[in-house]
RNA sequence: GUGGGUGUAGCUCAGUUGGACAGAGCACCAGGUUGUGGCCCUGGUGGCCGCGGGUUCAAGUCCCGUCACUCACCCCA
């Protein structure tokens, strides 16, 4: 085969519809029923974009992220994640004007060069949803509904919160030097990726995966008794409305989010059977991030859900979504007058809205009928020698095998019943 | 970037210690009913056995390389 599909990337084939269908009618729904309004950034963007807005330290820039240079000799790069251009977006549109909170989502694809493994791709889509301009912990509560939302409404049972509060640029550097002094202490007993952790992304530590290295997680210093009296008193409330709504959530000391921009709230989505590496979504607190990127001091909150994973997790649940509608009727024909007659027919069957096909080619009734039987057609309609003779339709119900002969003007009003 | 597994028909896979034209099921096409589907039966189309090199009288089978897929790590959705 000459050509075939670029290493990490994937074609959605007719059986995989469905899901797609499907999601994309719940995405709709929720974020409707959440009064979020959906905007479409491009895909590709100036590169130092992303290098502020994601940070300089991890791998996504560092290594993963689609740069290239364009004609005009400007670097561009394939989004690697949605948050760094939504806010572009909103500065650059005025979104900032308008009262707050500004309430975005959208679907697409993005782009990492990684080496792609069970659910995870170079170019993957996400469903992404960022309410800008308010701190209060009850903004962030709404934000993890809609993705709890999406997930109960798609079948998934025994879904849960984890959550952690990631702490602010006032308390978490202190958190950090704890931790570091802390593996300090144990730089004998924890991994060699640890020890480079420690150095580059100290946070990153407590996630290690490493059997060797969980007796250090376990006694390691946790943040949340490290926060700032604001940080403490936001992740308390937080936890009160979680309670008051009854949404189960567990305290993930260990959660972490590998982006920089992060404060204060960090969660993801556990649905029953999926291990952590298969967190339905991941997001987050990132009230730095737009005055970073040249903006007025403005809080922010989102979270991103890659749906091929979510397609993963549906099929490994066994979540079926519906079938999508086959086509109604199918047009068969013998003889050139016939086939005439069919191609009349099914134009006119469309013009009323009735889906329709016919057969292509001299084919035997029998296989034609194969073909109509394949596609679930609920009626095949028959045109012979018989039939252009008397200007009628053999109509045939495929699931009982009654026929009856209509004559052609009735035609369409017989199938609109 | 690191490590393990796997590459034979459109799909799922068999191919015995290297040995004769490379197989099955499903799918597709045709026939069994020259105007009637699903089930059944018969036949057919379809493979440089991932690619390149090597060993050998002989390679789908053994060796090396390479690419791809896959799982895990790194990282992350």
């Amino acid at each position: 085969m000459k050509y075939k599909s670029v290493t990490g990337t994937r074609d959605v084939l007719p059986e995989e519809q469905p899901y797609w269908r499907l999601i994309e009618k719940k995405i709709a729904e929720i974020t409707a029923l959440f009064g979020y309004q959906r905007v479409d950034p491009p895909i590709f963007e100036e590169t130092s974009l992303f290098i502020r807005g994601v940070g300089e330290t991890t791998d996504i820039v560092e290594k993963e992220m689609y740069t290239f240079r364009d004609k005009g000799d400007s670097s561009l790069t394939l989004r690697p994640e949605f948050t760094a251009g939504f806010i572009r977006l909103y500065l650059q549109n005025g979104l900032h004007m308008l009262s707050k909170p500004v309430k975005v989502f959208s679907v697409g694809p993005v782009f990492r060069y990684e080496r792609p493994q069970a659910g995870r791709f170079r170019q993957h889509t996400q469903f992404n949803v960022e309410a800008f301009g308010e701190q209060d912990p009850a903004m962030d509560l709404e934000v993890m509904s809609v993705a709890w939302q999406l997930y109960a409404e798609l079948g998934f049972q025994g879904l849960k919160f984890q959550l952690n509060s990631t702490g602010c640029p006032a308390c978490r550097p202190h958190y950090i030097e704890k931790l570091k002094q802390y593996y300090q202490t144990h730089l004998h007993e924890i991994c060699e990726d640890c020890k480079r952790r420690l150095e580059r992304n100290a946070l990153r530590l407590l996630d290690c995966k490493v059997a060797s290295c969980q007796p250090v997680i376990a006694t390691a210093p946790v943040i949340s008794e490290h926060l700032c009296e604001d940080c403490a008193t936001h992740f308390t409330h937080l936890r009160q409305h979680l309670d008051l709504l009854q949404r189960p959530y567990t305290i993930n000391h260990k959660l972490v989010r590998g982006l920089d921009y992060y404060t204060k709230t960090v969660f993801e989505v556990w649905a029953q059977g999926i291990g952590s590496q298969n967190a339905m979504c991941g997001g987050g607190r990132y009230d730095g991030l737009i005055e970073q990127l040249g903006g007025e001091p403005t809080p922010g909150i989102g979270f991103g859900s890659g749906i091929e994973r979510i397609i993963l997790s549906m099929k490994e649940q066994k979540l079926q979504p519906e079938l999508l509608p086959g086509p109604q009727i199918v047009v068969a024909h013998l003889g050139p007058n016939a086939e005439k007659m069919a191609v009349e027919t099914v134009f006119k069957l469309r013009s009323s809205k009735i889906p329709a096909l016919m057969t292509f080619g001299d084919r035997s009734l029998k296989s034609q009928m194969r073909e109509a039987n394949r596609l679930n057609a609920q009626f095949i309609i028959i045109f012979a020698d018989h039939e252009v003779e008397s200007g009628t339709a053999t109509v045939k119900n495929m699931q009982d095998g009654s026929q009856v002969e209509i004559a052609l003007p009735d035609l369409v009003s017989h199938l609109s019943k």
